[in-house]
DNA sequence: TGCTAATTGTTTGAGCGTCACCATGGCTTT
DNA sequence: AAAGCCATGGTGACGCTCAAACAATTAGCA
């Protein structure tokens, strides 16, 4: 790496002279200048970065922490973070946290030395299940700046961007109570999940509030260890008359799509379901699924927007929190 | 942030004790070495790792540029990498090329200037057709370590992570071909990468090989822009003897079952399909898709491993290409 | 013409946080 | 008193920036 002393001696002027001549000072002659700045570029000069930090203190650089990539959600949040951040002159460190407790904490710990100027991140099962969250308060009290996306802790006094997960659920539902569905199942696998109980009570005061509904709720829960194919097998013997199911993970609806298709299901005649699945899934069903779209790829942006706004600006202000507007997209398994 | 000038003031010695005392030197009293380090504990004092990376010139961090995040092929390697990296002690600095050469170029740009130790990536679709590297030898040529990973390109001296993308097809239409199959097509939106040519060129050599095989080998290639699905109908309606198909890439071999079943093909008795996806796809299938696994998980954690041991070794060695062996996996799909 | 004052262009030095290296000063040992 | 050992302190360097100091020229004025 070229560094400035190496420039200023070839030069022979002071490794000042450089510095400032490559800023474009006023005090520096048009001479030196545009000697200094052709051997910066002849030599690919690029200040470093390290050094840069050091001094000023800031990084340009936000950790992300995600529970899990192979998620599609994450991983789209993940790339629209990605985008902006790079657009507005910033790098990302990702961590995974895979769901787990300890990894969120060493990562937030890890990366808290100084790497980065703040973190943008979903919180962990395990985090969300034991409802801990010293390690994030801890950093929230030392000043460094966190933006919290979809899974967030309603205590915790930092920015955040959520969708509204209740009355999205709550609107899908009415759709399928507007269709004329009397036996609506909802399935999920996170409801433990902050989301996943906003979502399930969504569903449940629709339900409520639909004075011809005969029936009772019922909410399928599926184990993470679980053999899902054959829950959702059982749903289908145990309760023949289902005739609407809502999905409030990415993929279990299109798994009870299959399955009702293989038992015989005409869909949506018979059964309409809906998914809060990604669009990616499309490719994999026929006909397509109707979803809730969670607008995943603003939640990415508008979490990095947070971010950058709170870093620029000098003035402390309140924590802000964003809901992402969501969208009920019927197509072929709603009436 | 607390630093080491900031312990040394609250307990009366200098800087340089401090920093001894963190470090358990000999030099250093018991008594002393206590204090500070109960004091540091206390305060939670982490050294600072800008200072470190300027001091040492080394920041424990790798640079991972990837295509494409939404790919779950690169989302799983991402995982992979992030895993292992994390459990050597380096983080990660994430790009996302989005299969652009710009993107690709400026990503490198901005991190080679003493960010990252070096760098892990998969080229970019752009950057193979364009067949322009100038940006990735100029780092070589600086002496930044770099490690390839499934797209590569052959004439880059540095170390490389691929697939034996040519064995790996040439094994799935020899299966085919041994199912008595005798109109295998191959379907592909990769044609135009790497891995892509040498999976088509390992279809037509088992082909070719095989005396009794009478037909032509039919490659169809799906364009980015291109209306898969209906691509993939026309293949039945064109072609309706077909009875094998290898799908390269990682989505179009789900489709060609789904719309085969649709069109009243019985897989696997008259029809046998075979694709590169992951093992993620798996759950959108029935009956469940063959495949040939990739070992992404392997694949990641084997360029992690090369990286640090490029890193970590002081002497110059000559690159290493490591070929991670696949698995044909035989499911539902095939006889 | 001779002096100070202002202007210009450049260098010096400090400091960001850390640590390797060398120095110092007090104390014991012979 | 010389030699040796301890525990600690001070310095400089990593690469960069920035305020302040400095030197050299030019302008201003009696």
């Amino acid at each position: 790496m070229v560094t400035l002393k190496q420039l200023a001696e070839q030069l022979n002027v002071s490794v000042s002279t450089v510095s400032k001549a490559l800023h474009n000072s006023e005090e520096i002659s048009k001479d030196t200048i545009l000697r200094v700045q052709e051997l910066a570029k002849h030599l690919n000069y690029q200040p470093n970065k390290m050094a840069l930090s050091l001094k000023s203190n800031r990084t340009n650089t936000l950790g992300v922490i995600i529970p899990n990539v192979l998620n599609h959600f994450f991983a789209k949040a993940l790339y629209a973070i990605e985008m902006e951040a790079s657009k507005q002159g910033y790098n990302i460190i990702t961590c995974v946290s895979n769901e787990l407790l300890v990894k969120e904490e060493s990562s937030l710990q890890l990366l808290s030395n100084g790497s980065v100027d703040g973190f943008i991140m979903s919180i962990a099962e395990e985090t969300q299940i034991k409802n801990k969250t010293e390690h994030i308060s801890k950093l929230l009290d030392k000043g460094i700046p966190m933006v919290l996306f979809d899974r967030v802790a309603d205590h915790l006094e930092c920015d955040k961007v959520i969708i509204d997960d209740f009355g999205a659920a709550y609107e899908a539902t009415k759709h399928l109570l507007q269709e004329g569905r009397q036996h609506i199942v909802l399935i999920s696998d996170i409801e433990e999940l902050s989301v996943g109980k906003l979502r399930i009570n969504g569903y449940l005061k629709a339900l409520e509030e639909e004075v011809n509904y005969k029936n009772e709720p019922i909410v399928i829960h599926i184990g993470k260890e679980a053999d899902v194919e054959k829950i959702v097998d059982n749903l289908f013997l145990s309760n023949k008359k289902v005739d609407g199911i809502l999905s409030i993970d990415n993929i279990s609806g299109v798994i009870a799509l299959h399955k009702a298709l293989n038992k015989g299901y005409k869909v949506p005649e018979e059964l309409s379901i809906i998914g809060f699945s990604d669009d990616n899934v499309l490719v994999f069903t026929d006909p397509k699924l109707s979803t809730i779209s969670q607008h995943t790829f603003d939640i990415g942006k508008t979490s990095v927007q947070l971010m950058i706004d709170r870093l620029e600006r000098k003035a402390k202000t309140d924590p802000v929190t964003k809901t992402i507007r969501t969208k009920l997209v019927l197509r072929g398994t709603t009436k």
